[in-house]
DNA sequence: AGCCAGGCAAGTG
DNA sequence: CACTTGCATGGC
């Protein structure tokens, strides 16, 4: 095993691990004692948290978990993840520089008193895709659930430390699955959206190579050559996998936050209404400001 | 019991 | 193009 610590200082603008692997972004991270993700859930303060990296067709799965202990970042895997870790979480980010280019406001204010450190996570790209076309009408805990279920029914195993971890499923084996078997995970209407995307990506007819490099409104078209995948969709994956920092999820919370708070960005269609709430967020970081958003809406009772 | 959850695909006008 | 309808499932 190997394993290090770093001090959550040397992150400008720190770290909130909890928040960042528990606000909906990411669900490719398991929490030790099991708990779902629950909202107002204070108990993953100190708590590890493991994932699998890797499980494809090259190389062998690995796990790596971290913790947040002491004003520090701790980690355990069974490689030297230290730069991956950084990756994932983009650590590099510089939350005070981004929150300079992000107009104030007070709803956004109050988010990021409440959840300073939360970080954009960059999760790789078939994992985040699957999770987020299961995230279709769908509470935030079921959507972690169900992809723990895919992996323990379709992923590598690994074992590390005395346990057997689940790597994420394959493009391969989530293709090769009937819908029956995806329906039993609970999966519902989206069992066959997961299953052809997953076709798609493993006979290479789509793939993340088809949207990266794009220009943001032209990657959000081109995510649509996946099946399950709309505007909403597709601004997720772009956010959370690809980087894409300006993109702004429309879901159904941050259609109430339009309504109570930038009624004037309501334009009648997710384009129009998703350019202007964009530019109300200041434009390159405006994905920030929406994912502070979207997680205090969600946790504050 | 009904409503809602990080919506989307397919059909119609 | 915009608008409507059907779609699984579990928690409250």
């Amino acid at each position: 095993m190997e394993s290090g610590s770093i001090a959550i200082g040397e992150f400008a603008g720190g770290l909130d691990v909890q928040a960042t692997l528990e606000s909906g972004q990411t669900f490719l991270w398991r929490r030790e004692d099991g708990r779902a993700y629950e909202t107002g859930d204070a108990s993953g303060g100190s708590a590890w948290y493991h994932t699998v990296v890797g499980g494809h067709t090259d190389g062998e799965s690995e796990v790596l978990r971290v913790r947040q202990r002491d004003d520090r970042l701790e980690w355990e895997a069974t490689f030297d993840a230290e730069s991956l870790l950084g990756e994932r979480l983009r650590l590099d980010d510089d939350l005070p520089a981004i929150f300079e280019r992000i107009p104030d406001h007070p709803l956004l204010a109050d988010a990021r008193e409440s959840y300073p450190g939360l970080r954009i996570v960059n999760d790789p790209f078939f994992p985040c895709l699957v999770s987020f076309i299961c995230s279709a009408q769908m509470r935030v805990g079921r959507i972690h659930g169900m992809q723990t279920a895919l992996a323990r029914e379709f992923g590598e195993t690994v074992e590390f430390d005395g346990e057997t971890y689940h790597a994420f499923p394959t493009p391969e084996r989530l293709a090769r699955a009937t819908e029956d078997e995806l329906r039993e995970l609970g999966l519902g209407y989206r069992a066959p959206y997961v299953r052809r995307s997953a076709e798609l990506v493993a006979s290479g007819e789509a793939t993340a190579d088809d949207v990266r490099g794009l220009d943001y409104e032209d990657a959000r078209d081109a995510m649509q050559a996946f099946v399950g995948v709309g505007d909403k969709v597709a601004d997720c994956v772009l956010l959370f996998s690809l980087g894409y920092l300006e993109a702004v999820p429309l879901d159904t919370w941050i259609q109430t936050a339009i309504a109570e708070h930038y009624p004037h960005c309501e334009k009648g269609s997710y384009a129009e209404t998703s350019r202007a709430l964009r530019e109300e967020f200041g434009g390159e970081f405006a994905g920030y400001a929406q994912t502070y958003v979207f997680h205090y809406l969600r946790t504050r009772g």
